[in-house]
DNA sequence: GCCTGGCACTCGGCTACTGCGAGTGCCAAG
DNA sequence: CTTGGCACTCGCAGTAGCCGAGTGCCAGGC
């Protein structure tokens, strides 16, 4: 009973302080919000809160604001997830659908989310696994530049700029592709290293060492787990809660430009099959020590394509947010997965 | 004679400023570039230059500080481009030459220059014009959904996915595979709309409205002008020169996430052969009229491959980040360009 | 036992005021 | 044309004082 107030009166001081930045205090509380209690009795509640942690005043005689903790509490038991509007839903969805290739998707999504939440969104490319090579093409750049490309049955494209140690012309190159394809197309990868090892010896000697290094690449590929992208857009947002974050805008800014940071924060959420929340310190980035993580994994299946999210202030909109970032995973995932 | 004097004064009053960030005044100009004469000297000089647009000063009662046309005329005829260390060119050499693949050269030249000139870094994607196709492959993604990949030989690589009204088949992809293949490989990208047109003739009628959604995919990557990706790093250095732009640092966010604002700054130095610089207004981006663009081409040959460039204060310090820029540039060019 | 109204107290932020000093413009002399 | 002198301007920093929102505590009431 009681404790049921408390918490009312918590989530009256998030919901108050995320509409107006400014610290709540009882009396406004009291009336805002029909608590059927006096502001005094309010008072008391707060002064409860205070003491276990879920808000505090950033002066003596000044209103409360939520702790990291204080939102924990309101994200985890205290708001739902605000369902979109009919008309929300469409925009996102004839918002994505003129897309004409997969960088096409990743980028219009990213900025969707972006200018939707008002915060900086982050996509990660889709990753395929458990694929097999379907084609290796070879293009001569320069007579001791080559560029190799090699595509996998689930699409991903991957380029590597190969250097010769002797010159190469034409001819070899069609050769070599000749080659290569021969050998390896069709080859899942997990059988790819015998393949890919007993490929010096299908060549003439004088090209060993070129297909030597060109097999070397190939493994890595498919075998490494490869440097993932990933695309951003809204950090002009950021520059919104200037006041939430003073002068550590900077260091924001550095963090978000590190993809293993990047990839931390998205990755993580990314097979939980839920939208996950991560408020200050949870980030484990020093930086982002006053920023919150909305995200969440795309894509059907057991294991989500990549994932999506935004980074924004602490004090932020939690329910509309994770409601926007799991509609646009939906119909990413719709868009790219399997039908 | 006169003349001369009153273009060091200018230049006295860029350089300290720029080292500085506040106004100028006449004494402490005497004092410290030793100009041989009086500060009453230097205020007369002062008071012509503001006549005649160089220089103005903030407040009644201020020193001077430099106009966009003052740095103009500085960077025309006051300034050489001061050369880089020998150490730096090393630098620049070693962080670049580990580089794997196009996508590696990109993303470690723009984190380099943003590095470098402690700015933001803008690099442009190499385009490689008159190409002609090497190879298409075709991948089924899901019974309606095809990838595309198409390689030239220049090694640019473009993916497209198309939809199909109707489902299809491993083998029915194969086919498509085989038949674009005989079709299109080895033609030149300007003879490429007849064969493309011809292509439903070829096939089996069921396929015909699958193969023209793909021919018309093919002519659309090759004719117009593709959407050019561009890579960016270094946006936390704004917050760096917070001082010069205040609160528009938010717009200037903005604008440089606009692919087209930037393909139009960083596009148009490609092609001179030089590193140019726009200052203010003349970036012709409104957002932008308190900063400077410093921006040069790279790669040999009559027409660059690409563009690069930084974005920054006006109150830079020019020669060094034009010899920055144009360091860069030399060994990207080299690096990508024909040996 | 919990809620309520009253009351004294705290303290951050805003405004007004003032003095300082860097820098200017002008002028008359060299 | 240059120079030193001189009066003037004005932004900035530091100080003082008021205001009001908000708190904590307490005694009385349901």
């Amino acid at each position: 009973m009681l404790e049921d107030r408390r918490l009312e009166v918590l989530r009256a001081i998030v919901e108050d302080f995320v509409l107006s930045n400014e610290p709540v205090g009882s009396k406004a509380l009291a009336e805002r919000h029909n608590l059927g209690v006096s502001p005094a009795t309010v008072r008391n509640d707060m002064s409860a809160l205070e003491e276990e942690g879920y808000i505090t005043q950033p002066h003596t005689s000044a209103g409360r604001i939520p702790t990291d903790k204080g939102y924990r509490l309101f994200v985890d038991r205290l708001s739902g997830v605000k369902p979109l509007s009919r008309a929300e839903r469409r925009a996102i969805q004839s918002f994505l659908e003129g897309a004409v290739d997969l960088d096409d998707v990743v980028n219009r999504s990213v900025r969707l989310l972006a200018q939707l939440t008002r915060q900086v969104a982050v996509v990660q490319y889709p990753t395929m696994t458990s694929s097999s090579l379907r084609h290796i093409e070879v293009v001569l750049l320069s007579p001791r530049r080559l560029l190799m490309v090699i595509i996998t049955d689930t699409g991903r494209v991957e380029q590597r700029i190969i250097e010769s140690l002797t010159p190469v012309d034409e001819e070899t190159v069609s050769e070599l592709r000749t080659t290569l394809n021969c050998a390896l197309t069709g080859q899942r990868l997990a059988d790819a290293p015998e393949a890919v090892s007993a490929l010096p010896d299908l060549t003439r000697p004088e090209l060993r060492p070129c297909v030597a290094t060109m097999a070397g690449a190939v493994l890595e590929t498919l075998v490494e787990p490869q440097e993932e992208r990933i695309a951003m857009a809204g950090t002009a947002n950021l520059t919104r809660a200037t006041v939430d974050f003073a002068d550590s805008l900077r260091s924001i800014l550095e963090a978000l430009e590190e993809q293993v940071v990047l990839m931390k924060l998205i990755g993580s959420a990314r097979d939980t099959g839920t939208v996950t929340v991560r408020i200050g310190r949870e980030t484990d980035v020093d930086a982002l020590r006053s920023t919150a993580v909305v995200a969440t994994g795309y894509g059907r299946g057991p294991f989500a394509l990549g994932g999506m999210g935004v980074v924004g202030p602490m004090r932020m909109d939690y329910p509309w947010t994770m409601a926007a970032v799991r509609a646009v995973a939906k119909y990413v995932g719709e868009l790219l997965g399997a039908d």
